[in-house]
Order: structure tokens, then C-alpha cells, then sequence
DNA sequence: CTAAACTCTATACTAACAATAGAGTCAAGT
DNA sequence: ACTTGACTCTATTGTTAGTATAGAGTTTAG
């Protein structure tokens, strides 16, 4: 199978995979002549894994060590449980604070209706006058 | 005003400074002799400014049409009020995709206790067995 | 045998800086 | 005057996960 049909099947664009295959996630079983990637049936169901991870928002980083784990399927998995567990923490963290930046916005534009001009805007004026709360 | 002691007045670092410079934010004054950047203390509600836009996630574009339109003041502030309509919004999204992601890996989490090996472990089977779902 | 479709590598681009290299400038102390 | 340390300059590289090119080579169908 050569990388245009592998992107079909798993509905990736070509780059991406060739993204993939030099950052290891995956490997051509071989070569054609002409230098062509040719892959295996089994890499579909590896870049789907990886897809998987990545709509989760799981980084090429990480999800090269779950693969990796995937490979030595006698080892504990504390250490998957434990990426997963520091991934939604840091989910949770950036939702709250987008929580408290759409907080600080919706005040922000309270203070402006239309139809003023720039000079009056409450917006502008409520940037300028204190620094920033972060 | 040199660089640094605008950095120290404005809690920026000297590098975002010459970034923000460069971006055409902020401008020197002049330059001196030896060509270092000098500023009048203007710049540091400038900064302020800059600084509260971005801890709002406004971007360095979104950032340089606000400044440009507080030189106009006579202008309808309506784009104003657009752009930070769209920025909440744009938030919104962000936060509700997120907290899809954290509910997506929550149950993730739910299908592997530790103490298991890899082979028998529920995150990974579930992360191989179906496709991606955004 | 040619033209279209495909693939290759390598490079630049995205955002907003941070980090570094290598060179030059300035101020204070001797 | 000279040295030393602190400061500044420009330019480059790196960060993330790709996307989008360029320019060249390969394969396949007609």
C-alpha cells in the first residue's frame, strides 16, 4: 500500500502521515525502487490509534510512548494511567481558564454599546486603564 | 528610557519588548549613539495596554487595530465591539470543545484501574478499537 | 510513449515569544 | 586611560503539529 491509499483509508492527508513516519510514530515496511513508502494493513490500525490520541488532543510526544508501551504488553500500566490522569488535569486547567477569560471579555464588552465612537468606548478605555490580571 | 528599564516598569521581559517593537506596537522613540532603542514614558501605558490585550488572548493583530483605531477617535467604535464579540466567541467554542475532550477522557480513564498490566489495560484497547470522533 | 497522477525530499510558514550566539556599547571603579 | 561587568544590538533557532509549497523523480493508463 502505498501512502496515497493509506490516506485514504484512514482519511489522514499525505503529509500528515509522512509527518508521522519521520517523527516515528509509524514506519514504512518498505521501500518500492522508486523509493515509495509502502506500507502494511497493520498501519492502518496504528494511524487510527494515533488519531485516536491526537483528537484527544494527546501530544505526537505522548502518544509515542503509549505506542511504545503498546509494544511491551507485560509492563505495568501505571504509567499510562498516570499520562491520562496529568492530560485531563491540564484540560482542566486550560477550561477554566478560558472560564475566566470569557468572564473578564463578556464584562469588557458590557461597557461598550454601538453606535459611539472610538473616543468614548468604554472598551478601549477599560483596556487602558489597568494593567493586566493574569 | 532604555529597553531594560522599560521592561523592569512594565514587568515584560526585554525580548516580548523588542518582539512587540518589531511588530510595530510599540516604536523608540529615537536610538542613540550606539543605537540602543529609547523610549518616553508614554510607551509604558502602551505596554500596559499590550500587556492587558494579551492576558485577554487578544492576538498581536487584534492588538495593533485596537491601538490603530484609539488614533482615530472619532471613528464609530462598531468594530471594536465586533472584534470582541467574535474573540468571546471564539472563547465559547474553545471552552465547549474542551470540555467535550475532558469528558471523552474521563471515561478513558474509567476503563483502566491501576495494578493491571499493559496488555490488560483499558485505555489502550479503548484508543485502538474505534476511530477518531471529532 | 506521453501525460496525468502520484510520490519524493527539503524548505518555509503558522503564533508569540524564549533562548542563544556573537558583537558592540555604556558606566563605574582603578 | 583602561578594564570589567552590565547592558544592548541583530540574527538565528526552537517551540507544536502540521500545511503548503518547489522542484524533481516515478508510476500507470491510454
Amino acid at each position: 500500500m502505498k501512502i496515497g491509499e493509506l490516506a485514504k483509508r484512514t482519511n489522514c492527508t499525505v503529509q500528515s502521515i509522512r509527518h508521522y513516519d519521520k517523527e516515528g510514530l509509524i514506519h514504512a515496511s518498505a521501500r518500492s525502487e522508486g523509493n515509495f513508502r509502502l506500507y502494511d494493513k497493520r498501519t492502518i490500525d496504528r494511524l487510527m490509534f494515533i488519531k485516536h490520541c491526537r483528537s484527544l488532543d494527546l501530544s505526537i510526544i505522548e502518544i509515542r510512548e503509549l505506542l511504545q508501551l503498546s509494544d511491551s504488553p507485560d509492563e505495568r500500566c501505571d504509567d499510562i494511567n498516570r499520562m491520562i490522569d496529568s492530560h485531563v488535569i491540564e484540560v482542566e486547567q486550560r477550561i477554566s481558564d478560558l472560564q475566566s477569560l470569557r468572564k473578564q471579555l463578556k464584562s469588557l464588552r458590557n461597557s461598550c454599546s454601538d453606535q459611539r465612537t472610538v473616543k468614548q468606548c468604554g472598551i478601549l478605555s477599560n483596556l487602558s486603564s489597568h494593567g493586566n490580571t493574569r
